[in-house]
DNA sequence: CATGAATGAGATTTCATTCAT
DNA sequence: GATGAATGAAATCTCATTCAT
């Protein structure tokens, strides 16, 4: 393996150690220590790869996010259908929380950091500005070919992952508080309906 | 001051120090001295007051919450059209995330606690479901006048919540992202839309 | 009550108090505020009527060896005979461990502050000297009665609190080590056989 | 030097500064921050070579347990003669809280700790029982070889113990109240006369 | 490249003591 | 006499970061 392999195996190992200790004892409840340990390295080796603490979570940050991100793109592209594409958008958001409810929850620790880090800020805001942008695209689509009413395409995006996002956060917050795959499609209904020509009266 | 108020007031004094605090600093840097420091009283009076840091953020989760239920409660009462009761609820949320920017973040910092701490879990889940039985119970009454269709209240006042949550949130991203005041409109005629019976085609 | 016997009263309640304290968390792991709680007083009060916790834990190494000095002159006056005497000496003295455990580690507690506070280390060693010079008059009065070899009477009594507080000791940090009553036996008839005089061999 | 020799040798100096601190300051008044310094290391390395302050006392009293005892051993092994040893023994017991007085002290404040911490309690009954089995053992010895009468053993050795103990701390309580030396002769002379044969009156 | 011993700043918490009421 | 709110010093412990090896 060649040096810059190394070096990018060190980097990946040292970054997948800190998520496992993000979502093992909490955003601000492990050390450097707890990553070293966790990534069989030794302490001083992070401070090689990452400046500090703060870079190292940033790099963090950056994973979770293409993660989510790649997990989304590789299963949309299976329909040319706008209407099914936007169905699968939703539907693979609305799984993220409950399939790898740790992402989703060290993804959320982040966003408490965007008041203090400005940098933390513009990557998140970049990965929601993406998200909006690929959602957006389907709707265009969709308006060209004359299947969903003339809408504002990033405006509705934004109410789609809004309504994505906080059902997530009810859901995280009490799982029981009602049934996820019923509220699922109901949800899934109204933003297509949304977007579907309105009959005349 | 009787001695009675003389707690009272210094418990609400240090709380509104730490809120100071989670805004200023963040939600984990900043040490009691720093609240200490802003409340103008000693370190140990808060130890005093408080049995710890822990039971301090509670009570500021406590107040924080209440405080933004109160807002909403004081403004939804001075209409009786349930149409109009409901447009009240999305406005004021939607504007809590401007009007008190800091409010919603130290709500939000809270967030990231569920997974340590059952304790906050529970309180963040109590508070948002008192949020979906107020919404519930005015979707209810329009619906008795039939002024609504038929829907499943609970389900649909997670999806209300779930906008007005997601779109605070994109805002806080990055709040040049959209227009807000637009995008209220929209996101608010569409969940008044999914909400008015559907006319026959 | 006069108020002479008020503050008697109430600094009875204090020592007590603190004895108990002592007893149940330990010598350095009980604060004023404990002592208040127990006594049912305010913090306040305490420095009212001690200096500070110094002088209160002076005050409880008062009691407490007061309180045993007590207990063995009550029993050993019910006898003439200067054997039977120090028969009960020994075996009151052995009995205080096991009776009030708690009593006998308070006092022991103390010992620990000999080196640190001249003032602990005098009450403790006119407290043993009391011991000694009780004990040594016994032997005096049986030397004189001819019951008695000729012995140096402190020394032998030196070594008879020595043979008790031994014993005590080891039966404190294991009890199931010996056999206690039969130990207090056995170490009973070495003691008085110290003292018979000599058969010719 | 090797790593394995640096761990070693930071934290004898460690426990050695901690010894000196117990001496000088007392047990319970002094700080990690004392130990520290006597021991012209950092506060944090402390923590890195033990858990916490609970830890590091324990490695302390093991530490002055041993020290005493293999004193005892190395010099008792200079005699076959059971008496001989016996009177080695007791000598040596008794020099232990005149040669190295703070030893003795040290070794005496982790007494009062058995009440609070069951582990220092089992490791001080621990060192005890050796002392009473290496008693013991000589005393068998005496017995097989008809020089000694018929005893228990243990029993014996507990009472050996328990003078060499009492007497010592009525010394430490006050180094005037008998001449040591005078009293050491006889209460070994006492000791070894309990296990001389009786001679037929 | 890699290690882990070492540092020292800083955090939480406890508590004897004071003092206005 | 009595209260308990308030102080502030001090203690333990954590941990990011550095650096000699």
């Amino acid at each position: 393996m060649s040096k810059l392999n190394v070096a990018a195996e060190r980097k990946d190992q040292i970054v997948r150690a800190t998520v496992e200790c993000i979502t093992q004892f909490g955003y601000h409840n492990f050390s450097m220590q707890d990553v070293a340990k966790i990534a069989g390295v030794s302490k001083g080796i992070i401070h090689y790869y990452f400046l500090n603490k703060d870079d190292l979570m940033l790099s963090v940050l950056d994973r979770v996010a293409s993660d989510i991100e790649q997990l989304i793109h590789t299963d949309m592209d299976s329909s040319n259908d706008p209407q099914k594409k936007l169905e699968i958008f939703i539907a693979i958001c609305l799984n993220v929380v409950r399939r790898t409810k740790e992402y989703y929850q060290v993804n959320m620790d982040f966003w408490t950091q965007i008041n203090q880090k400005e940098e933390v800020r513009l990557i998140i805001a970049k990965h929601y500005a993406k998200f909006r942008e690929t959602c957006a695209r389907v709707i265009e689509e969709g308006m060209k070919k004359n299947l969903f009413r003339k809408v504002d395409p990033l405006a509705y995006s934004a109410f789609i992952i809004s309504v994505v996002d906080g059902i997530s956060l009810q859901w995280l917050f009490e799982n029981s508080a009602f049934d996820y795959d019923t509220l699922a499609r109901q949800v899934t209904e109204l933003i297509i309906e949304g977007l579907l020509p309105r009959s005349k009266g």
